[in-house]
DNA sequence: AACTATTTTTAGCTTTGGCTAAAAATAGTT
DNA sequence: AACTATTTTTAGCCAAAGCTAAAAATAGTT
């Protein structure tokens, strides 16, 4: 048998994308989906069709047709023209995802020392592709975080009694929690401003209706003032 | 504004798959073909669609499919019936993701402690998510390594000197260099008989037409028999 | 209650990347 | 040279996951 005969009875063992996959495998936009439901539940009732498009960034057309499969693989209930929620099968995959994502942006930020704004985006690749044991093992070599460099939790079914920033009032002297808006631009801006997970802040002011907060932020220099939008992105802890 | 819209405008920045891909980005299967073709290519002269099928375990109907966006990307030349030949830009596309697949691998092994026989699947789809920048950076916090932990070349525009264990004789002393059978279940047995890289052996008898080769392999009790397809994927160094 | 506006779903199209079966080209043999 | 066998390509199909435009359902207003 020839060299070659023996090379081609080795296949590469990474045959190419679709080929393995059996009918209703989880893919990566399904995974995708019933991690955006997990995080829009979080903080809304009732789930809408346009809820989910708006998010995800996707006609509402593609959402209709995503539900169904969903709902096929047992990741979500679903009543047309009503509403979504995801099923334990459903929270349980967002839960192990959101796991993963999270690992995975420590190992890329404190081991391979990647920025942390820029990480996210891998991180929401990665996830798809590590098993449960990958992420134990990443867990295991990073010392057991209990959140990501974002400060958001690792294990998301413990709550770490942080509030948001815009419910503050003035006076009130914070430690910064986490940041849940994790779009580089979004990253880049908070850290020009210092509000870095563990920095201690104070509310200097708040406007009638909060529409601004002026803050003194450890590290930097004068007052800053921030905006509903970064305020309802920034969560913090009172200290004292 | 609600803290449901802030919510809605703060899209989750992961979008579903194929959304943000442009035509004729490098997908991962393009990338895995290109990939493929350069592994047949080190090993014979002209590579024909037969062979890629082959090795790809796919359909011949399909790599001619492919082979025409390959060309249209311009990864490779392709005479039809004639056979297939990488561009250098194939060529350099073939270069960067080996370079990746080995360094994850790395990556796996020595930090996160992942079962050497086991990393290579895993690798393989890492290999097309991560930037060069990564790749870097993994080099870097794992001291620039120059191979895989299967012995193959993170450079492979580099030599390393190596043999077929097929191709020696009756006496020579030889130490283990590479595996390039990187399927878990030849992984796994390259374990069980000792034959991981850099382990010393000799070679104590060879039948005539070499369907058998008698090792001592160090650490390993009594005699060790291996047939053609074995000693094929087994690469070493000349010792003494 | 009737009309209008919004939301959701359906219908039908596209690309990627597989597949099988049939047709065409090449190679091998008498 | 002609016939046969093998290889490659073409043709036509399927699933996933997007899209737009039109239809249907729900909600809001007079
Ligand atoms: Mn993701
Ligand atoms: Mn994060
Ligand atoms: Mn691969
Ligand atoms: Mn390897």
């Amino acid at each position: 048998m020839s060299v070659k005969e023996v090379l081609l009875r080795v296949p590469a063992t990474c045959r190419p994308t679709s080929r393995d996959r059996e009918k209703h495998e989880l893919t990566e936009s399904i995974e995708e989906y019933t991690e955006g439901i997990f995080r829009l539940q979080e903080e809304i009732e009732v789930v809408s069709t346009g809820d989910i498009a708006k998010y995800m960034g996707v006609a509402p057309a593609s959402v209709t047709t995503m539900l169904k499969r969903l709902v096929e693989i047992g990741l979500v209930e679903h009543i047309p023209y009503q509403g979504v929620r995801l099923t334990t099968k459903g929270e349980q995959l967002s839960i192990a995802l959101l796991r993963k994502h999270r690992l995975v942006e420590r190992l890329l930020v404190d081991f391979l020392e990647l920025p942390w704004e820029d990480v996210h985006d891998l991180a929401c690749k990665l996830e798809h592709y590590i098993s449960e044991d990958v992420a134990s093992r990443i867990s295991k070599a990073m010392g057991h975080p209990s959140t990501c460099p974002h400060g958001n939790p690792i294990d998301v079914t413990v709550g770490d009694g942080s509030k948001r920033l815009a419910d503050c009032i003035e006076g009130e002297e914070l430690t910064v929690a986490k940041i849940t808006d994790e779009r580089l631009e979004f990253l880049t801006y908070i850290m020009q401003i210092g509000l870095l997970p563990n920095t201690p802040i104070t509310v200097q002011s708040r406007t009638p209706f909060g529409d601004v907060l002026s803050l003194d932020v450890e590290g930097i220099e004068g007052t800053i003032a921030i905006g509903r939008d970064v305020a309802n992105s920034v969560w913090v802890f009172g200290r004292g």
